[in-house]
Formats: structure tokens, sequence, C-alpha cells
DNA sequence: GCCGTTTTCGGCCCGACTGTTTTCAGTCG
């Protein structure tokens, strides 16, 4: 079996498509492996995973064609279609398109006048290549483009690769401070949120923002002069990019506020949303763009200041950002059936944080007293909070001690609530409990009589293969006091790939047994993800939104939870925790 | 090569910026 992850699967497909550029093939055909290789490093799940389950088609722009390749690269470590299409070419070519500022024809010009025909070597050579002032002689290059060259090079050498994404709370906070300070120029009207950031997307390539003027290029000199810059990228009329010492990349897009909404909807995407709406659009004789709706037959273009405006001008209601992701949204609108997206305020509580309560944890203790998370819990207008710290360690302690420690615990919380009586909001008393490799909790038996319930969770041995693991989890949530399956994959961003689970049956056993998955709010885990949140949601299981808080001031990560839940069409009527309390109460208990 | 409540055949989104050019090719989103 090869271990091939997305990220790699997609080069591969997008070096096909160089190839066949090259070699003059069909241009809609190259498109398609394009498409798929798109499709791919975007999607949450591992392609193998699908492969694993014969499920390739599901992932869009993947067909017969394509899936066959890749059953043949998991059987066989190589594709022998693919590897026709590298034939007969400077082997040089395709490190190189890795590089910014490389596609396709330069890739292919250089290493074939260069002779590149070793793809290990070919960034080193054609660096020194570079330096040495061959490139600028040649037909179509020139002095800067040969400088552009060599620090594209230098900076892919570095590590500087085209796409770099970060977990969505950090390019959020970028992207905050960024437009407060053009806001804090008169000539900027408005600034928002484009692109996968306004969408909502767990992890965020450039930080995009969108800005409504009259005077688009004092705003662009002004957003030139952004204190933290320390490279200007690009400068345009209508925009302009530059780097962050952070190495963020943040680029504006200006407009006018008679057309801001076009321009509102075009950058916010997603590209596939965008591709599907155009799409539609021609069918009915227009045609969408950055700045308006085109009228085909008389050329006439017509502004739009809102985005609503352009949804309304092809039929539609308006589409929330975090659904335009090509995942059926625009069936459902024409057909009027739009979900109505959970929001912050529907939350009544809180279900997932640990307290500095020291119970001898197997990981790691929270840091405020419950006094502090209740009273974080009244202030984001919760009506009830779940402590749920982590179990306590099961080397070292025996299980009477385990027992005892329990009962000491709900005794303090206890004492704390009847010497507290502003406190309105309820507490419920849980834990979070490691499912143990073999399935079993890791808690005894009658350390259970004093818990309302517990969210269980797998910390350990996360490598399983499918059968085990699937196997792991039904039998550590088959216990009836278990009923939250807590970061269900186990995934952490750019750290942890998920756990390799039948998911189907997981979801399908939490139904059928009335438990619940969570949406971990946590910037790291953000888990489930929000395709499988949509998944979840259709099969009709029942979730719940929090944050797995280890500080009071955590608590207010609840919004990225929501983000998620939202991404995945989820509604009220999906996430348990905004039930009020009596019936949440309830439901723990069933 | 993909895809489908107008299609299993015949379509397939739109434009900006850069560097090299006198009208365009390549790259990117």
């Amino acid at each position: 079996m090869n271990k091939f992850n997305n990220e790699e699967i997609a080069r591969l497909l997008r070096r096909v498509s160089a190839a066949y550029i090259i070699k003059n093939f069909n241009r809609f055909r190259i498109i398609a492996y394009d498409k798929a290789a798109d499709s791919i490093e975007k999607s949450n799940i591992e392609v193998r995973d699908l492969w694993e389950q014969n499920r390739l088609s599901d992932l869009p722009g993947i067909g017969s064609t394509i899936a066959a390749h890749l059953d043949d690269l998991f059987k066989n470590g190589k594709v022998k279609h693919f590897e026709q299409a590298f034939a007969n070419l400077p082997q040089g070519m395709f490190p190189l398109l890795d590089v910014p500022g490389f596609g396709p024809k330069k890739a292919y010009l250089l290493s074939d006048k260069f002779r590149l025909n070793d793809s290990d070597t070919a960034i080193n050579k054609l660096l020194a290549i570079a330096k040495s002032g061959k490139i600028a002689p040649l037909e179509g290059f020139g002095a800067k483009s040969e400088q552009d060259i060599i620090a594209a090079l230098e900076g892919f050498i570095k590590g500087q690769t085209k796409k770099k994404r970060m977990p969505l709370p950090y390019a959020y906070n970028a992207a905050r401070l960024v437009i407060e300070y053009l806001k804090s120029n008169r000539a900027t009207e408005n600034a928002y949120l484009l692109g996968s950031l306004r969408r909502g997307v767990s992890t965020i390539g450039d930080i995009d923002i969108g800005v409504a003027t009259k005077k688009e290029q004092e705003v662009i000199n002004f957003f030139l002069k952004y204190p933290k810059s320390v490279k200007k990228i690009e400068q345009g009329e209508s925009g302009a990019s530059i780097l962050l010492i952070t190495g963020q990349q943040i680029d504006i897009r200006v407009q006018r506020p008679e057309s801001f909404g076009a321009m509102l909807q075009y950058f916010t995407g997603s590209k596939a949303h965008n591709i599907r709406l155009r799409e539609l659009a021609v069918k009915k004789g227009l045609s969408l763009s950055e700045y308006g709706i085109k009228n085909i037959k008389t050329g006439k273009l017509k502004k739009y200041a809102s985005e609503e405006g352009i949804y309304a001008a092809l039929n539609l209601p308006f589409i929330p950002p975090e659904l335009r992701e090509d995942w059926g949204e625009i069936n459902a609108a024409e057909a009027q059936k739009l979900p109505e997206l959970i929001a912050r305020e529907q939350i009544k509580g809180e279900v997932h944080v640990h307290s500095d309560y020291d119970l001898k944890p197997s990981h790691d203790l929270g840091a405020s007293s419950v006094e502090e998370l209740l009273q974080t819990a009244q202030k984001l207008n919760y009506e009830y909070l779940v402590i749920s710290d982590h179990n306590p360690k099961i080397s070292g302690l025996s299980e009477n001690q385990i027992i005892s420690i329990m009962k000491k615990r709900k005794e303090h919380f206890e004492h704390i609530l009847s010497s507290n009586k502003n406190i309105r909001v309820k507490l419920f008393i849980m834990l979070e409990v490691d499912i143990l490799p073999d399935g079993n909790l890791a808690l005894p038996a009658q350390a259970f009589d004093y818990v309302d319930a517990v969210l269980v969770s797998i910390h350990s041995s996360f490598t399983q293969d499918r059968e085990t693991m699937t196997q792991r989890i039904l039998t550590g949530l088959s216990h009836p006091k278990a009923k939250i399956f807590a970061h269900p994959s186990g995934r952490l961003i750019g750290k942890r790939e998920g756990v390799n689970a039948d998911w189907d049956k997981v979801f399908d056993f939490c139904r059928q047994k009335n438990k619940a998955l969570e949406i971990n709010s946590y910037p790291d885990r953000l888990d489930l993800a929000d395709i499988m949140v949509k998944k979840a949601v259709d099969s009709g299981n029942k979730l719940v939104i929090d944050t797995d808080s280890h500080h009071k001031e955590q608590m207010t990560l609840i919004d990225y939870g929501i983000t998620v839940a939202r991404r995945g069409w989820a509604e009220k009527k999906d996430i348990l925790n905004t039930l009020p309390y009596n019936e949440f109460a309830e439901w723990l208990k069933n």
C-alpha cells in the first residue's frame, strides 16, 4: 500500500495538466486535471481514505478516468498513464511548477533550453544559469524577469512554496488589524473580509480584504504604507498585495460603492461557486464578473452595490458566504431550500471546558476555576455549563483512589454552587474520558456514579487501522453515560491527520443510540471538519458545538465552531446545545 | 476528462497584472 497525501496527489495531477499543456492536448481535458487537483487539495478528507471506501467519485471533478488512475497510484505507487504524459519532456520542468511565478510554459521553455533533465537538480541549476545572466537575452525575457526568477528560486529554496495555509483564527486576527488600519483613513467608506476568510474556511491561504471607496488610489497608497508590511508584492488600479513580516500575504481590492456588491461577491468565492454561478448566468443570457452583470446580447453592464442584488438578478435568494463551496448550495437556492444556519445567539450552553480542579488528570489541567468558568458562561448568556475535566490518570492510581477523587470532585463542585447563590448558570458535572486503544473507557465503573454523563475521545494510538479504530470508537460510545463523542477525528490542523475510521458506521451508531458528535471550536482542531458536519447533518445526526476551553478566555472561541457548523449546513435543530436547560438535561439522561 | 430537473452528447467562467511587447503570452485567483 502506498501513502500519498492529498497535497502530493494534487501536485501529481497538476504535473499531468502541465505536461498536457506542453503537448497541446485538448484544453478541457487539461482543465479537468486542474479541477481535480483543486478539488483534492481543498478536500478535508484524505483521498486515500475515499479510495479505500471505493468512493473516489464523491469528490467533484473526479470521474471514472481519473479515479482509475488514482486506483493505479494507490495500488502500484505509480500511474502508467501519467508516466506517458511525462515522457519526452525535460523532467526538470516539474519541480519548477512549484515555484511561484512558474507555470507550465515557462517551466518547459527554460528546462528545454538549458537541458534540465534531472528533476532533483533543476532548481539549483536554473538558479546558477539565471545568475550568470543567460536568461535575460532570451526572447520574451528581460533583465527584470531574470531578477524575478532568481528571487523566486532563492525564495523557493528557502522554503517559500506557492501555498502556505494558516489556521483560520491567526488569519482572522491579522486581517482584523489591517481592516482597522484601513478604516482609519477617511477615503475608506467600508472594508470587509473577502475570500476563504469571509467564508470561514478552517485554513486560510492569503488574506483578502475589500474596500469600498471613491478614491481608489488614495486607499491603495495608504495600504502600501501599512507599518507591518515588509514587501510590496503587487500594485494595480484595482488592488494591491503586501507581505507581512509574519509571512502572511494581504491582498486588498478597491471598488466604488455603487459596484461594491459585484466585487464582494466575486472575491468572496469560492472559485467553484463562482464558476457555477457564472454558468447559471450564461444560461440566462447574462455574463457575471467582478464589475457586475452584463447582458450578453446588448453588451450592457449593470452595476450592483450589494451582493443581494447579484443573487436576485439570477433569481436566487442570498446565499450565505459559508455555503459558497459548490456543495449543492446553488441548486438548493434555486429550489428555495437553503438551510437556516445556526447562529451564535441560539447556543444555550457550553458543553466542554476544563477547570483547574486537580483530579490528577491524564492530560492537561485547565487554568480557570469553576467559579470563573461559570461567571464567563453567564457573561456569554448561557443557561448552562458542562465541566468536563480529563479523567484521572489510570497509571499510578488505584481504582479506589480514582473513585474517591471523583466523589470528592463532585462534592467540591456542589459546594461551590451552594455557596454562590448569585450564579444563575446551571452546572453539569461531567468528564472527558479517554477511549483506550481496546475501546474501554479510562474510568472505573463505580466512578461513573459521580458524573451526570461523559464525553469520550481519543488521545492515544491514533494510527490504528480502520477496522480496529471503528470498533474502538463504537465500544467506547456504548457506555450508557457516554453521550458526546469529542473531537471525533482527532486531527490537529497542519500537525496530525485525523484517525482512519468508518464514519458511516460511527454516524449510524450515534444516530441510533442517541449520541452527539462534537464540533470542537479549538483553533487547531475545528473537528468535526465542515464537510463531515454536512455529512452528519445530511444523515440526521445530532451535534454539539463547544470550545474545549482550558482557560475562561477561550470560551469565546465558540464563534469558530459555529462557523464550521454553518459551513456544514447545520441548523438549530441539528445542534443539541441550542436546547434549553431542561431539555438538554433530559437528553443527557437518555 | 467531467457532468447533467432544459443534456449520456456537447458543452465547458472571467478578468487583472506583469513583463515583454506594439498587441500579447503567461500566470494567478
